[in-house]
DNA sequence: TTCCTTATCAACAATGTTTGCAAACTAGCT
DNA sequence: AGCTAGTTTGCAAACATTGTTGATAAGGAA
């Protein structure tokens, strides 16, 4: 994602207005590599704002997902996961243990499918995801 | 999955009991490539069952799930999919329009990941995710 | 700076999926 | 047929997420 500035650029680019809720949320995920949740943002901002609501926290979210900012991952853990890093193209590992999500780098290339796929399907995007155990869990 | 007659079996013989409800989600899982949420095998079975409840449907699934017979998907579809193909590992396609699923075999042995997985992380799964649009939506 | 318009905030309610619980019931054994 | 442990059911609750709405604040213009 962008830093909290441009982002502040960019969201009144789209007329939309830069609260201290918002820019809170932007500072919680630049540079975050966690995968949080929208709790885990929600429980980051609100140790330095405790009257943030976790609805605008989810609000906030959206429009960044919306703007491609960051990436909203469903990984079968309960609840989604915010990842900041859209820049380059990646892949997940997701511990079944802790929760724990981190980014892994693949090679499709060569990446082949043996069974057609359903005529007219466009495929847009092609994820891959290790499941496994950290080594604490 | 087994065969409603060899699930038959199979419950009794880990001490469960074969219940007619139990035999309806059998059924109408067997040879069913639908990859249905818990509420479209409820409605399913439902037709023939009236006074069937989801909850029972629900308890049946997670016991099967336990079992090895069927595959628990989360695919960020907002619920949970149910995959009666335990024979064959495969990979999935989904329709991000109308939620269709359909399995897609691939080639791994090539697949190499570039960086480094954390040390100590053990994979257990490697899935496949192949997100896009089908031809009618 | 002040005003004004419009988007946003916060609290609450509502939604949808899945699970917990307690009482009534039944499969399977004797 | 009777016993008993496992099941079913309906309802409530948990959980993540979204809808709603009056009050509030941001940002542009004067």
């Amino acid at each position: 994602m962008h830093s909290p500035e441009e982002l502040t650029q960019r969201f009144r680019a789209r007329g939309l207005k830069v609260t201290p809720q918002r820019q809170a949320v932007f500072r919680a995920l630049f540079n975050n590599d966690m995968h949080p949740t929208a709790d885990a943002v929600y429980a980051q901002v609100a140790e330095q704002m405790p009257t943030i609501s976790l609805r605008t926290v989810y609000q906030t979210l959206n429009d960044l997902t919306e703007m491609g900012e960051i990436l909203h991952l469903e990984l079968g853990t309960g609840s989604a996961r915010f990842d900041a890093n859209v820049e380059q193209h990646h892949h997940h590992l997701v511990c079944e243990g802790c929760g724990l999500v981190r980014d892994v780098d693949a090679d499709l290339s060569s990446l082949q499918f043996s069974s057609v796929l359903p005529t007219g399907f466009r495929v847009s995007e092609t994820e891959i995801l290790l499941r496994g155990r950290c080594e604490s869990c």
